[in-house]
RNA sequence: GCGCCUGUAGCUCAACGGAUAGAGUACUGGGCUUCGAACCCAGGGGUUGCAGGUUCGAGUCCUGCCAGGCGCACCA
């Protein structure tokens, strides 16, 4: 069951009164008007606001005022609306009905599990494919944004009306892996007192020992008996399934979680790979220069041509990246992706864009979001994340010392465009004072109150709304009531950074009331007002709960 | 050199081309004998990097500068 929204309904009130306006001939257009409808930043200006009479008033030659005064007459009356103002310079405001938004605190009381889900989507399936880390090491600070992002933006996509899959990307092929592999064997050799160095560039992280390690554990030294080219491969195959092993535990502890694991070598051996190529060839996108195979990206608006196999007889990366792609659009046929990638890949949006046209889709149904760099710091010193050298944060280890709801919060509530310099120290002293745990406590609170009315065999399913009246009470309900625009605009912009900052509002809404209004009273004379109280509260949660739901937040009764 | 992103309060950051640019934090002062003070109230704090332009209206769009980040491989 979806919510409805009131801005829509306000919008078709506005377009009948165009629509109006035209037929009386006080309005003479050639093109049916866009009509937005926005929340106006003070709350003096109303509920909703359009702007409408502002832009006619160029292509009317009309006053915008007078414009607004004669579109305002037409506005049909509605159940919702107390008031239709006309402002200055040419604004008209909406402002809704008391009673209205009383009844409101039913409607959310009557859909627990559901308020704040829309159709906006109407079934379109989706994928988001985010992280997708190589299993080389573990997943550190940088790509816990990414991770963050991803899973809050699949959250609220769901929760906008699309069929959504979460998709992780293992990049189980190629050079880097088989470095990986080598260095996993190095170490193996080193931990049974073999002499062996690891390979040039090879992983030295502390973890590919403690891998090592384990293997010798668990399988003694039987890799050491064996064909050194089987042994790698067999010690690589252990490695890859522990590395993917960790790093999926790493990110359910942080609540991001996948519908599924897709292997990178899986695309060689369903020939995907080939179609793929094969694909381009018949089209005329390859050509072969150098001894290579390169994709001819340039013909497709891109700046360079890109090298998909290389002279030696490898695919690169990117000739893989087409292939999952052909498989996400053509074999599975999602009509929409979205890649999640960090800033450091930005340079290769063109080129996948390219590629993607070139494979017959549209390029205009892959949505690449780039998170920008996250610089970690310890105080004044910058701490350098290098996989390679295996000096790094891992996410773990932040999560453990800032926890995962702060952690959360701090990732989500900053846009994706800036980047953010992440301070460990402080971030741990800000941990206690992390407006995550505004949020949370707003919801611990609320629950402290129906626990309290349940003991007390409080029983308000009669309670009348329509004694709400009190300023923070009808501030409360408002709030509650941009959760489901919210969750259809995000889903619009995919910015899921302006969900922490609604959560904030909606939090101080709750603590405002719960300040000015008392709810369970010991005066007998309060009764039926603490009943009427006690179902705002009740539906406040719901609210709050679906909020930090869709954050990937924990929702504690207490705290 | 070229491309993308960023520059807003002391700090960390919001603001779909709209109305007096907002939060958190820090600082100062005030508020618990009643549902949880991890809360609330009040206060100071800004030439939105700089300069032009577009328009009824620009932090937001365009142009040029300045500063920072990331790219510009037959690495991923």
């Amino acid at each position: 069951m979806e919510t409805p929204l009131v801005r829509d309904t306000i919008l078709q009130l506005v377009a009948q009164a165009v629509a109006q306006a035209q037929r009386e001939g006080d309005l003479q257009l050639q093109t049916t008007p866009e009509i937005e409808v926005d929340r106006p930043a003070k709350g003096q200006h109303g509920d909703f606001a359009t702007n409408l009479p502002l832009r006619l008033a160029r292509a009317t030659r009309l006053n915008p005022l007078k414009l607004a005064d004669k579109l305002a007459s037409y506005i049909p009356a509605h159940d919702a609306v107390a008031q239709v103002v006309v402002a200055p310079p040419g604004f008209i405001n909406f402002y809704l009905r008391e009673g209205w938004l009383q009844q409101q605190v039913e409607v959310v009381r009557q859909t627990p599990d559901s308020y704040g889900r829309v159709d906006a989507g109407h079934g379109r399936t989706v994928m988001v494919e985010f992280v997708s880390v190589n299993p080389t090491g573990p997943v550190h600070v940088g790509h816990t944004r990414g991770a963050v992002l991803g899973s809050t933006l699949a959250n609220v996509l769901e929760a906008a009306g699309y069929v959504v899959t979460r998709e992780y990307y293992v990049n189980d092929a190629g050079s880097q892996m088989e470095n990986f592999y080598r260095s996993v064997f190095a170490r193996y050799q080193q931990a049974l007192g073999v002499a062996a160095e690891l390979p040039a560039n090879g992983y030295v992280g502390q973890y590919v020992a403690e891998l090592a390690q384990e293997i010798v554990q668990a399988h003694g030294q039987t890799f050491l008996d064996m064909d050194e080219a089987a042994a790698i491969k067999q010690i690589g195959d252990l490695s890859r399934e522990k590395m993917v092993g960790l790093i999926r535990e790493d990110l359910s502890f942080i609540r991001v979680n996948f519908d599924n694991w897709f292997s990178e070598r899986t695309l060689f051996q369903t020939g995907e790979y080939q179609q793929a190529i094969d694909r381009l060839r018949q089209q005329g996108y390859l050509s072969e220069r150098e001894n290579a195979l390169w994709f001819n990206s340039t013909m497709l608006g891109d700046d360079k041509d890109n090298v998909v196999v290389r002279s030696t007889g490898e695919p690169t990366y990117f000739a893989s990246d087409i292939a999952y792609h052909y498989n996400k659009f053509i074999k599975r046929e999602f009509a929409q992706v979205i890649d999640i990638w960090g800033a450091d890949h930005q340079g290769h949006v063109p080129r996948m864009k390219a590629a993607v046209a070139a494979l017959g889709a549209n390029p205009e149904n892959l949505t690449i979001l780039i998170a920008q760099m996250v610089t970690l710091k310890r105080g004044a010193e910058v701490v350098r994340a290098s996989k390679r050298t295996g000096e790094f944060v891992t996410l773990r280890e932040l999560a453990q010392e800032v926890g995962v709801d702060a952690c959360r919060y701090f990732f989500l509530a900053r846009s994706p465009d800036a980047q953010m310099e992440f301070d460990l120290e402080l971030a741990k002293k800000e941990s206690s004072e992390n407006p995550a745990y505004y949020i949370q406590y707003a919801h611990a609170r609320n629950a402290g109150i129906l626990n309290l009315a349940r003991n007390r065999e409080i029983d308000w399913s009669r309670g009348d709304v329509s004694l709400l009246r009190d300023p923070n009470e009808l501030n409360l309900i408002r709030t509650m009531l941009r959760l489901p625009e919210l969750v259809a605009k995000m889903a619009q912009s995919l910015e899921p950074h302006h969900l922490p900052h609604y959560a904030m509002e909606l939090a101080t809404a709750f603590h405002w009331f719960y300040e000015n209004c008392r709810v369970i009273s010991a005066n007998p004379e309060d009764g039926q007002m603490t009943l009427a109280r006690l179902k705002l509260v009740e539906s406040a949660q719901i609210v709050l709960r679906r909020s930090l739901e869709l954050m990937g937040m924990g929702a504690p009764e207490r705290m």
